[in-house]
DNA sequence: TCGTTAATGTGCCGTAGCGTACAGACTATC
DNA sequence: GATAGTCTGTACGCTACGGCACATTAACGA
């Protein structure tokens, strides 16, 4: 791979930078895979690595109690896994799990912090990408408690297919009930409607997008909300 | 008041600081007095001033549609507002709003950024309270989601509780539902059960716990979780 | 090819909480 | 002490969703 391929990354936060801070940047990142269902860690754990996802995405999700994980955060490439690393903070605030299969950038702890020191622009980008998600984290909390099923459902299916770069994507109803804290039935009627409707089609964990635009039509307030967030933050 | 007396205050992150650093930071400060109701910042708008609440309590609310605002996040004298631009962003991402009648010392933006610059005790501090508030809001998004009326409640009143540093607040049904995202009436019922039980007691907004242990009883578990993630990180 | 497992469809009952309305109780004000 | 405004109690129908159980169907592996 030439040096110049290496430099173009598909990462937005990492095409912020310099070419200097992000040919410095990737000097320490290695490619890996990130597999469907792979935890890459675990709250109150050491956090040791980061990650860009460049077409792999990965979601945060809460451990709370016996219930099931639910979702409060998604990372595509757009974003990056252990932004909290700047805070000086050891562990890892939630679990975060490969939900999209694809590659990522991954990178120490400690280079990570490094580099930091070093380019002031890499900070900027991560303190207000680390706004981003909290603006995120507090949009979810009052999604969940006024919106219902078939909005919120759709407003997943949306970030996720911005996430997976693909109309295709693999996720079995039980594994969505799961991410919206729902109960699996639930969501086979709100996605049989869709389904119905058009506007998507799935079979066995197979699900297509057939209409974008229906889906943005279904869904809440929140989707629209948090792209604008991210556009006006990191433009 | 004399120079010794000015050194201790009463809040736990300024608390944290050498001698030195809390001087310097405290001449930036001015003391003000927070007043029930007041708002302190918008989201979207730029954030002027940081607060540092001593006897007076915050709340940080969402602002979603044309439902009323609901709480995501409570700042008493263990916390700040504006911790955020530590980030370098210059708007505020809630409505924050005085829900506790008390004092607070205020500063400047640029002030706080100037200090932060000087004293990397203080970023240290700042940096793990931004961290706790993300637990507290990836908190607030799960429990909303799980968890019923009745211990949601009572893990508010805990809260208000410890951050109003008395056992007698002014409080009416309507707020607290608001605060909640749920009605009024369920409000009613709820607290009423709680009256009967002995352990709070009410009268046209002004509320006294009586039983506190009942009420940690009562609460779902996020309110321990919380506290625990302050302890672990701001020990 | 068949049995097993995973994914989905469907139904049924229970209930928490919504929207709403209204009445009673207390407080403040003039 | 009349009046208005605020706070609280309560009730009623409705709906979304929880918990659960079970049937159906597709995929997969021995």
């Amino acid at each position: 791979m030439s040096e110049q391929k290496r430099l173009q990354v598909d990462n937005r936060l990492i095409e912020r930078l310099t070419q200097k801070e992000r040919k410095a940047l990737l000097s320490d990142c290695e490619t890996v895979e990130l597999s469907f269902g792979q935890i890459l860690c675990e709250p109150r754990t050491p956090l040791r690595f980061a990650y860009f996802p460049l077409t792999g995405f990965i979601s945060l999700v809460t451990t709370l109690g016996d219930h099931l994980p639910m979702e409060v955060g998604l990372i595509g490439n757009e974003g990056m896994l252990g932004v909290t690393l700047m805070l000086g903070v050891d562990e890892a605030p939630l679990r975060a799990i490969v939900q999209g299969n694809g590659s990522a950038l991954k990178i120490s702890a400690s280079r990570l912090r490094r580099r930091l020191l070093e380019s002031t622009k890499l900070q900027k980008t991560l303190n207000r990408y680390l706004y981003v998600l909290m603006d995120e984290l507090s949009t979810s909390a009052a999604c969940n408690q006024f919106h219902e099923l078939q909005p919120r459902m759709a407003r997943w299916l949306l970030m996720t297919h911005d996430r997976a770069h693909s109309d295709h994507f693999y996720l079995t109803h039980a594994y969505l009930a799961g991410m919206l804290g729902v109960r699996r039935s639930g969501i086979t009627v709100a996605a049989g409607a869709l389904q119905r409707d058009m506007i998507i089609s799935y079979s066995r964990g197979e699900i297509s997008i057939l209409d974008r635009k229906g889906l943005e039509e279904t869904c809440c307030e929140c989707y629209e909300t948090t792209i604008d967030d991210y556009g006006r933050l990191l433009p």
